[in-house]
DNA sequence: TTGGAAAGTCAACAAGGCTGACATAAAGTT
DNA sequence: AACTTTATGTCAGCCTTGTTGACTTTCCAA
């Protein structure tokens, strides 16, 4: 398929971005950018004796002070035993907060102290930046491109987690 | 920063893609994005006893036919130690030959057999599949921004094993 | 009061990273 | 010819982070 004139019946209009070739320099460009994406959080992490799964937590009690370990759990798609050890480790060490719920005492609700805020700031102040200057080089046209694109290839079911925040801060 | 009118100097058009929010935002885009990116091949991987390490090896083995155990070392960015046990398995198991080199008697040159290439093929079409869906969905000016950010994300030192394939097929 | 959901814990295991040490063959250098 | 460097492979051991399965405690709600 799509030989010489792949964008027969469309009117002319080349569909050359969906050929095999564009789309494995999209895969490639993912895995890449993703090494670097991460590179940066982890060279922090690796002084902490923390790896990228305390990073992933740390961020998301951040952005939703006081969530449920099971929404967590949501949120990360992995393990509640996965997950526990991560926690028991930020709890122990004095990062993450767990109270009892209010009106379920059997929830628990997870909170940043102000040592765990200070670790996640520095996090993500790394990525931010390494984010910022990509934003600043290809420019707001651009950002929402990626945006888009990223957006549409999220799974469905996966997406409301993304979509949930769409409106915070 | 950024109160009211974060585009100070700049003659207006604010810089509102740029803040931390915004920032925020395209960060779990990626971390989101990435999941379903892994999720296809993974399911078939699993059928299959292999891991996403498999699947990274047979992928820039099949990119790029013939390369150097160094070369694909240098590309993947692991110890040759841990590339050399996922190698063993795909080597034993009839999916890669590793072929003396001709001038240089030290060096290893990998190929995919035909059973190498029907595995990656079935991992590709999967992941293309995806990506083709969500290019299809952004339309070609959005791709063109995703691409764009993603180069501009990339550590410049590794970005040169993306760009080595800018002209390939 | 009893069933089930939420949470925690223990044990065992696997993938896939890592370091360090060492072996070999081939190539390059002096 | 002797030595060094490079490419590769391999052994052993460690870490992180994921998995499954089994079991307990707490406690809400029917």
């Amino acid at each position: 398929m799509a030989e010489g004139s792949g964008a027969a019946g469309t009117g002319g209009e080349a569909l050359l971005f969906l050929t095999d070739e564009q789309l494995r320099k999209g895969i490639e460009a993912m895995f890449f950018a993703y090494r670097a994406f991460t590179a940066d959080p982890d060279r922090i992490l690796d002084d902490h004796a923390y790896g990228r799964a305390h990073h992933r937590a740390l961020h998301f009690i951040n952005r939703q002070p006081g969530l449920t370990v099971n929404a967590l759990l949501g949120v990360l798609g992995v393990t509640k035993q996965s997950l526990n050890r991560v926690l028991r480790a930020l709890i122990d060490d004095g990062l993450v907060e767990s109270r009892v719920g209010r009106k379920d005492k059997r929830e628990r609700h997870l909170y940043l102290t102000p040592k765990g805020a200070e670790l996640e700031r520095a996090l993500s102040d790394a990525q931010r930046a390494r984010m910022r200057a990509a934003y600043r080089a290809a420019g707001p046209v651009a950002v929402a491109g990626f945006r888009q694109v990223l957006e549409a290839m999220m799974d469905p079911d996966l997406k409301r987690h993304y979509l949930a925040m769409k409106e915070g801060a």
